[in-house]
DNA sequence: CTCTATTATGCACGTTTCTGCCTCCTATAT
DNA sequence: ATATAGGAGGCAGAAACGTGCATAATAGAG
C-alpha cells in the first residue's frame, strides 16, 4: 500500500469517525504505530487534520461524497462544490464552464435537480447524463485539450444567441485589482462571453488561486456575485466584498 | 510498444485501478522500471497524473467508458472497429456520431494520427484529449442521454458549415431495401445531415443489426461508401455490394 | 529506400525515501 | 508523584529514485 493511499485512508477513516487513535490505525492497516504517526504528523502539518496525544481530530464538517475523496488534493474542491450547491434551485439556467472543480459541483448535484445546463465541457457534459430532468445543451467548438473544453469562433457565437441565470466560473486565477485571468486567450473569450450573457456569476476559487496573475485577462472580478472560497484572510475578503461581491467562507 | 501507446495504456490503468505502483507497470507493460519512472514523471508534468514514491494516483473521478457496461457484442465491436482503422488515413476530415462502437474505433485509433475530427458525441470528443495531432471539433446541441450525442437545431446548423472526407456512422439498424433507420427522430436528422455533407460514409454493423428496420429512416442503404461487418451471408452481402457499396467482412 | 539525427531505452551506480526498531523523553491519569 | 502509554529522533536495511552513458529504435531528410 502506498504512503499516499494510507494517508487518504486515514482522512476517511476521520471524516466518518470524528477521531482516530495512533494505535488503533495501526492495526488497521498494518502498519507500524511509528508510521503512523509520521503520517498523522505531515497531515497536521498539511492542515488535514489535527494532531492530539494518541491520535487526531478531523478539522472540518464531514465531506458526505465517498468516492470522489480518492485524492487529498481533491477535497478543498468537493468543499467548495458543496457550498455552490446552495445556490442552484430549480427551473434555473445555468451555464457551467470545464474545470475539476465544476466537475465535483456538477456530480454532488441532486438527482432531482430540474433545470437547463449550458456547457462547453464534454466531461460536465456526461456527468449530468443521469439527471433526468436536467437539459443539457452543449456549446461546440474546437476541443481545448488542457482544459477538455469547446472554445473558439462556433462556442463564442452560439453564446451570442443565449442567455442564463448563473454562470458557474471556473478560475485558474484572481485579483482583486487586476480582475480574474487564465493562462490561454481562447479561454478568456469564451469565459467572458460567457459572463456577459449571465445573470449572475459564482466563481469557485480555492484559496491557492487568490491573489494570482496570469496573461489572459476575463474580466475584472466585480462582474463576480459571489466568490466562494475558504480560509480567506478578512482583509481579503472585505476587498471582495467592497466590490459588491457576495464573498461565502 | 510506443512510448506514447505505452503512456495513454498507462493512463488507462490508472483510470480503472486508481493508483499504479512503478514495478508492477514494468511487469505488466515489459520494460524497464526506469523507463516506467521516465513514464510518470512526463505524465505528472503533463498534470495527467500524480507522481507519488513507487507509483502514482490518479488525479480526477475515473472516466466511465461507457462502452464496458454489460455489452455481449463488445468483442465483435473492437473487430470491426479495427477493420474500420485502415480507412482512416492522415490528413482526412473525419466526421464520427456517437455509440460505442466509434468509441471503440477511436481508442484504437494510433496516437500519431493526424486529422481533423468531428464530432457530435461527447465521448469520443474526450477519448481524443491524448491524440496530439488531431483537431478535434465538436457540434453543440443539446444532449441526447440515451446515446450521448449532441443533436437538435443547434447541430443541424452548425454542420450545415461544415464538410468532411468521411462519416464514419454508426448503425442501430439497416435493411437493404428499407435503408437506415435510428429509434429516434432527431438522432435521425443529425445522421442524415452529417452523411450528406461527407464525401463518403462508412458504417460499422454489427451482425445482429442487419435487415433490421425502427421508426425514423436516415437514408437508403446505398448512401453507404463502405459497410464493415462480419459473418454476413453472400447472399445479403451481394444484396449490398449490387448497391455499390463496398462490404468488408 | 537509405542514411543520419534524434529520441527512447536499459544498465550501473550513487542517492534518497520509507519503514520498523530502538532509545530516551513527555504527557496524562490515578 | 509515579506509572504508563504516547511521541521525537536516530539508525539501518530495503526499496525506489535519478543520472550519466552506451546502445537500440525511431523519425526525418534526401
Amino acid at each position: 500500500m502506498l504512503k499516499e493511499e494510507r494517508q487518504q485512508r486515514i482522512l476517511q477513516i476521520l471524516n466518518d469517525e470524528h477521531k482516530v487513535i495512533a494505535s488503533d490505525l495501526s492495526k488497521r492497516l498494518f502498519v507500524s504505530e511509528d508510521t503512523i504517526r509520521r503520517d498523522l504528523k505531515e497531515l497536521d502539518a498539511q492542515g488535514l487534520l489535527k494532531r492530539v496525544h494518541s491520535g487526531a481530530l478531523r478539522i472540518g464538517p464531514p465531506v458526505v461524497d465517498f468516492s470522489t475523496r480518492q485524492n487529498i488534493y481533491n477535497e478543498v474542491k468537493i468543499r467548495l462544490a458543496l457550498k455552490a450547491v446552495d445556490f442552484i434551485k430549480d427551473n434555473m439556467v445555468l451555464l457551467i464552464d470545464g474545470g475539476t472543480t465544476n466537475l465535483h459541483l456538477v456530480n454532488h448535484l441532486p438527482l432531482s435537480l430540474k433545470a437547463t445546463i449550458i456547457t462547453n465541457s464534454p466531461p460536465i457534459s456526461m456527468a449530468l447524463s443521469n439527471h433526468k430532468n436536467v437539459e443539457v445543451i452543449m456549446i461546440g467548438g474546437t476541443l481545448f485539450k488542457e482544459s477538455l473544453v469547446n472554445l473558439g469562433i462556433d462556442a463564442v457565437e452560439t453564446l451570442n444567441t443565449m442567455r442564463a441565470d448563473l454562470y458557474i466560473m471556473g478560475i485558474y486565477n484572481i485579483d482583486a485589482r487586476i480582475g480574474i485571468s487564465v493562462p490561454s486567450r481562447s479561454e478568456a473569450l469564451v469565459k467572458r462571453k460567457m459572463a456577459s450573457i449571465s445573470t449572475e456569476v459564482l466563481a469557485l476559487v480555492t484559496p491557492d488561486k487568490l491573489d494570482t496573475v496570469s496573461n489572459h485577462i476575463v474580466c475584472p472580478s466585480d462582474h463576480l456575485t459571489y466568490l466562494i472560497t475558504e480560509n480567506v484572510k478578512p482583509d481579503v475578503k472585505a476587498l471582495y466584498a467592497n466590490q459588491g461581491i457576495t464573498v461565502v467562507d
